[in-house]
DNA sequence: GAGTTTGAAACT
DNA sequence: CAGTTTCAAACTC
């Protein structure tokens, strides 16, 4: 797992987090309990939690109804923590101290009274398949809870170097989603709701073979509502008191050319939250509210999330869709905000497959476009299925796709009692974005190939066994959210920023888990309210350097020879197009996990010079201009922008009247481009040619063998050349030597004797081939 | 494969 | 912002 430290956040731009297309907007419901953003802009948000909750209530179970909820009394103090794990995954969670109360199963009914009680050693099954192993002690006293303690160690020297207790859950107010991604592709996710500053967690260093976290920890108030969702195997629990959940109401799909994108429901913890009331939903800036008054919106578990969107994944991976394939899943994982009041093993099986959840019903796909008038858009789409409180964000002229995590917390379900099959956020309504509360963690998509297991870098927060995953860590204070997706630098990983409102969400782009099922993705209309601009899409989808997706997706990227830059510069390709080097030729490499520290400070670096520097050159030309053109322009001065020096001739586009260079004769009527082009076609054209030759040769000759092989391996052969066999030779030949007898013995002159045998070697040709030609022919006969 | 050319990126 | 340097890719031999 990837965890940014604080300091490392502190280096990114805030463009990163101040995005044009979400504004804080007031309350939509003033009054009444509807989602609030971070009440404070200069409200830190709390990344630890020191102060121990009166209670706490630790929920690792496979479904919960909301019904506990319900009848759960809100706790001012408690805090909660909700571990999610995708089926079929062994999470084992292990502390070496006693640190947190765990309370399986039953949490709801724990959180109405407020039980303190821990459990040490406790074994936790979610789904009879997956195991919380013993030991691990979770006390009340300590409000912590250790996971995965192989990595504790080194989480702990993590910490030390940061001043941090890594690897530590402390519970108040702090909320945790840990995903993991094993190699076997089940996810984890691991949600705390609490209200306590940033908190180091450390998930699991495994090896290779050991799952992949992705943590999420959004400060939260000390005082949370209860949020327990459940569902299948996949354990989802989120308890925390007063805290508000922003949901995204369900839509109709309307359209499905879009890419796979999913829509993260932003949670909200607000203060003072009557369990009763309602959600509402709560549109920041530009980010577009879906707002579906008939239909309610739900909250939807970890597990359906998984249910619905990796139903198919034989692994129950955390599908992000990588920024190529953009028909991969991103999956996140958010706690739901109902729970099973009856549900009180951990053991209760889930029927993945299906995506039935006794909780909560999968929602449709709703698509969400952000974007305010001509500024930066980004476009959320939910999938089908998927979890209102995840989402995609789409990044115009960004490679990546991000997914925004964003911690489930409804004050609603506290307040309205739903069943196994109906969610507590009947009345909420759909929020997509949150207002803005907490600085967005981003964190880039990174092939999994590329996704090595890193050690624990000075401040991070939480560590998982691999790095393939990043954390996602809340941040700032509300007014302070308003990324710049469209400077959003590729991997960019955020920390929470030193204190911060207590609601936080997470931007994780999608690229980490390339071999994720892709799933068909349904992109909804955007609202009315806050139409896409034309375009932001396609812009989104806009391929580097004038390449398109497909052929971006396709065209491995070549491998860079860096020596001097360390691949931190925009000299090297690779980190260019916000890539990690990957099997590369490069010297003294940076651009990996192992120099995370380095990298994200050259990206800062990078965007500090050029807040444009990772958007792609090629893009929009102006109305009536060419459909691409170089955003910069080139400057050539010498290669008369006809060769591959050009960045406008590598991208196979004409200079435009932004260009900078001198003689250039790369424009539409330039003769030497079109002979140059014509030389190109013609060039192409041998080499279409070439190939269709050599494939139809190759494919006669593997015919002609497949045909031939059989026959010459059984001594005969229908061919004429098959006919030549030893005995046929032998025959021959002994044919020739009589000729040669009869000449000698006729006392024939040499030259006649010569004659004799040659036309005697005719002869046996001549019997030779009508044989074959026969046998051929009765070959054919055969076959028709 | 070594050396040269080129222009973007980085630096001053 | 302009000039210079650095750098890595493109190109040539």
């Amino acid at each position: 797992m990837d965890v940014v430290s604080p300091e490392l956040n502190s280096l990114l731009p805030d463009e990163i987090m101040d995005t044009e297309a979400i504004e804080d907007l007031p309350p939509s419901q003033p009054g009444g309990g509807a989602v609030q953003s971070q009440p404070s802009d200069d409200t830190p948000v709390p990344m630890e939690t020191d102060t121990p909750a009166a209670s706490e209530h630790l929920s690792l179970c496979s479904d919960a109804t909301s019904a506990e909820h319900a009848k759960a009394p809100p706790t001012s103090s408690g805090a909660t923590l909700s571990i999610s794990t995708a089926s079929q995954l062994p999470i084992s969670i292990s502390s070496t101290s006693s640190l947190l109360t765990l309370k399986p199963a039953m949490v709801t009914s724990l959180a109405a009274t407020k039980t303190t009680d821990s459990l040490s050693g406790t074994s936790i099954s979610t789904t009879g398949l997956q195991r919380l192993t013993p030991p691990f002690t979770i006390s009340a006293a300590n409000h912590q809870i250790i996971l995965n303690k192989v990595a504790s160690a080194q989480a702990t020297e993590a910490a030390k170097s940061i001043g941090s207790q890594p690897q530590v859950f402390k519970q108040e107010g702090q909320k945790l989603l840990v995903t993991t991604i094993g190699k076997s592709g089940q996810p984890i996710m691991l949600q705390v709701a609490g209200g306590k500053p940033g908190v180091s967690q450390t998930l699991g260093d495994h090896k290779s073979q050991a799952p992949q976290f992705k943590v999420v920890t959004i400060g939260g108030r000390s005082e949370l509502k209860q949020v327990v969702g459940s569902a299948g195997n996949q354990l989802t629990t989120l308890q925390g008191q007063q805290l508000k959940a922003v949901q995204i109401a369900t839509k109709t799909p309307v359209s499905s050319a879009a890419p796979i994108k999913y829509i993260i429901t932003k949670t909200v913890n607000s203060k003072g939250l009557s369990p009763q009331t309602s959600v509402s939903p709560v549109i920041t800036g530009r980010v577009l509210t879906q707002t579906s008054p008939g239909i309610p919106s739900r909250t939807i578990t970890l597990s359906e999330t998984l249910n619905s969107n990796m139903q198919s994944i034989s692994g129950k991976k955390i599908a992000i869709s990588p920024l190529k394939s953009p028909s991969k899943v991103t999956v996140v994982s958010v706690a739901s905000p109902t729970s099973n009041a009856t549900q009180k093993s951990m053991t209760l099986p889930v029927n993945l497959a299906t995506g039935q959840n006794t909780a909560q019903n999968i929602k449709p796909v709703q698509s969400v476009t952000m974007g305010g008038v001509g500024g930066s858009q980004f476009k959320t789409i939910i999938p089908l299925g998927s979890q209102p409180n995840v989402q995609q964000i789409q990044v115009p002229g960004s490679r990546f796709h991000y997914v925004r995590l964003v911690t489930s917390t409804t004050a609603s379900s506290l307040g309205h009692p739903s069943g196994p099959s109906t969610s507590s956020l009947q009345t909420a309504k759909p929020m997509v974005v949150g207002t803005g509360a907490a600085r967005m963690s981003v964190v880039p998509a990174q092939p999994v190939k590329q996704m090595a297991p890193k050690p624990l870098t000075s401040g991070a927060v939480v560590t998982t066994a691999q790095t393939q995953q990043r954390l996602i860590m809340p941040a700032t204070p509300l007014p302070q959210i308003q990324p710049n997706f469209t400077n959003l630098p590729p991997g960019t990983v955020l920390a929470p920023a030193p204190g911060g409102g207590n609601v936080g969400y997470a931007v994780v782009p999608a690229q980490y888990v390339t071999q994720l099922q892709q799933t068909p993705f349904v992109t909804l209309a955007s609202s009315s309210t806050f139409p896409a601009p034309a375009g932001v899409q396609t812009q989104a989808r806009l391929p580097l350097n004038g390449l398109s997706p497909a052929e971006t997706t396709s065209r491995p990227r070549k491998p860079c020879n860096c020596t001097k830059s360390q691949c931190l510069k925009l000299y090297c390709d690779c980190f260019a197009n916000g890539e990690f080097c990957n099997n590369c030729n490069c010297n003294n490499c940076f651009n990996n996990l192992e120099h995370e520290t380095e990298r994200l400070k050259a990206i800062k670096t990078c965007l500090d010079r050029n807040p444009e520097a990772f958007k792609p050159k090629i893009g929009k030309g102006k109305q009536g201009e060419s459909d691409r053109r170089h955003s910069k322009g080139c400057n050539c001065k010498r290669s008369g922008c006809l060769k591959n020096y050009c960045e406008c001739y590598e991208a196979k586009i004409m200079c435009s009247s932004i260009c900078k260079c001198i003689g250039c004769k790369n424009f539409e009527e330039s003769p030497e481009r079109k002979t140059l082009m014509h030389l190109a076609d013609a060039a192409e054209v041998r080499v279409q040619q070439q190939t269709a030759a050599k494939t139809k040769l190759s494919s006669q000759i593997s015919d002609l063998l497949m045909r031939t092989t059989p026959v010459i391996s059984s001594g005969g052969g229908r061919l004429p050349y098959t006919f030549v066999t030893k005995e046929v030779l032998e025959a021959t030949c002994e044919c020739l030597l009589e000729q040669a007898k009869k000449a000698e013995q006729t006392h024939q002159p040499q030259v006649e004797a010569e004659r004799m045998i040659l036309e005697e070697f005719g002869h046996c040709l001549m019997r030779i081939i009508n044989s074959a030609g026969k046998a051929k022919a009765d070959c054919a006969s055969i076959n028709c």
